[in-house]
DNA sequence: TCTGGGGTCCTAGGACCC
DNA sequence: TCTGGGGTCCTAGGACCC
């Protein structure tokens, strides 16, 4: 039925410092945060004197002077969100996961064979406990939204339903800058305007919040604030961008340098593009200054690659493009994004001569070959350069 | 208090095409 | 010749999340 309240959102708590805690029995309750530079994580007993993530270590350090700062240890991390999902798989046939340490699963419809959502959250937690040694909190909804509020305000190892037909009563009194995509800019924007409570904005037209916020980030807000949140929980969704990038600290970093770093994140980026079996057609060069103000350079490629040295290339070209703001300015991070990804095995490449049949189109073209090899076969077709040929590809389903 | 690394989505202007 | 509208792609930047 569309209105059970069948909607988990599960989020390990403080996951890389419990994770840290679980494999310590020394750091348990402790303030302790995983980083060094800069907080990565804090665990609750940290946060509850001030220590946030982000927050640079000199100064955690000088609001928790017993702070115990741990160094990352990502594996042990990968390889506990892989128990995590796999007690979220084996509890609900809809996971939607959000990150490492926190998902959406879907368990309407499971009463005759699981029980109720509360039950099934219960034991979730319970499993969660017993199997990977970490707590969780569970906020149970009709929506995603009003799901991963809940459990943002149940935490720590909390549990939190909002039962169908209360998700008003539940959300209006909540201040603008508790909500999941609401952060300082667009808290500025809606206080600016005396909007300081979700009931507030739930009493203005969607026009006017379109007005502040802009279209998107307007109408998003206005359905929200009215429960409206059409978006199901969904296993499909498959990345956009892969990314790497190394701050630099702050001291004078020479040409050869800068290369040398491009060099190592171009390798990372395109090992773990290969190992995904992706490959993308645009590269961007992210950098930021000495005044820690961001920009990105950005080139689109006419085929997409996995090419380490393709997109080192592509790369040190952009960098090329920056330094004389860099020259000017300073640098003190540099990353390489590449996104417009698609599957990275050509099956077959097609070329199709263009100067005998100038009126063909990409489309039409694209329809042609459909037609003969199948309607999921073929997934690009574009033009070679002043090649005046036409190019398809042929590529595995995804 | 000087600030990590990995992502997502949206906006806006210009180029280009029909 | 002048004028218009719609669409897509690319680039750069902004905001937000964990």
């Amino acid at each position: 039925m569309a209105n059970d309240a069948g909607i988990l959102h599960a989020d390990a708590d403080a996951f890389f410092a419990s994770v840290e805690q679980r494999d310590d029995p020394g750091l348990r309750g402790k303030p302790v945060a995983v980083g060094g530079g800069v907080v990565t994580a804090a665990s609750y007993e940290a946060k509850a004197r001030g220590v946030r993530s982000a927050m640079g270590g000199a100064e955690a350090r000088r609001i928790c002077p017993e702070l115990i700062f741990v160094e990352p240890r990502w594996s042990a991390y990968v390889e506990a969100s892989r128990e995590l999902f796999s007690v979220f798989e084996a509890t609900a046939p809809v996971v939607e996961g959000l990150s490492l340490e926190e998902a959406f699963l879907d368990v309407r419809g499971l009463e005759h064979v699981s029980g109720s959502p509360l039950g099934i959250a219960l034991r979730l937690k319970r499993d969660v406990l017993e199997r990977v040694g970490l707590p969780i909190t569970v906020g149970i909804a009709r929506t995603k939204f009003v799901a991963k509020m809940a459990s943002r305000l149940a935490k720590p190892d909390g549990l939190l339903a909002v039962p169908p037909g209360t998700e008003l009563d539940f959300l209006h009194p909540l201040e603008v800058e508790e909500l999941w995509g609401v952060g300082p800019a667009t808290a500025a924007k809606l206080h600016a305007h005396g909007l300081d409570t979700v009931g507030a904005i739930a009493r203005r037209g969607e026009r006017e919040l379109v007005a502040i916020l802009g279209r998107a980030a307007g109408r998003k807000l206005h359905a929200l604030a009215h429960n409206r949140d059409p978006r199901r929980v969904s296993s499909v969704r498959s990345r956009s961008s892969f990314g790497s990038q190394s701050a630099l600290g702050r001291r004078h970093r020479s040409r050869a340098e800068l290369e040398a770093v491009i060099l190592g994140l171009a390798d990372r980026v395109t090992r773990r593009m290969r190992a995904g079996g992706r490959a993308g057609r645009t590269v961007v060069l992210r950098l930021r200054f000495g005044d820690y103000a961001r920009a990105t350079r950005s080139r689109t490629l006419r085929q997409p690659t996995a090419e380490t040295e393709t997109v080192r290339s592509v790369a040190l070209a952009l960098l090329d493009g920056a330094m004389p703001a860099i020259a000017r300015r300073g640098v003190t991070l540099l990353g390489i994004a590449v996104s417009n990804l698609t599957a990275a095995r050509v099956g077959v490449q097609l070329a199709l001569p263009l100067e005998r049949r100038p009126s063909v189109r990409l489309d039409a073209a694209l329809d042609e070959l459909r037609e003969r090899f199948g309607p999921t076969a073929v997934t690009r077709a574009s033009l070679l350069g002043r090649d005046p040929g036409l190019a398809a590809w042929l590529l595995p389903r995804r």
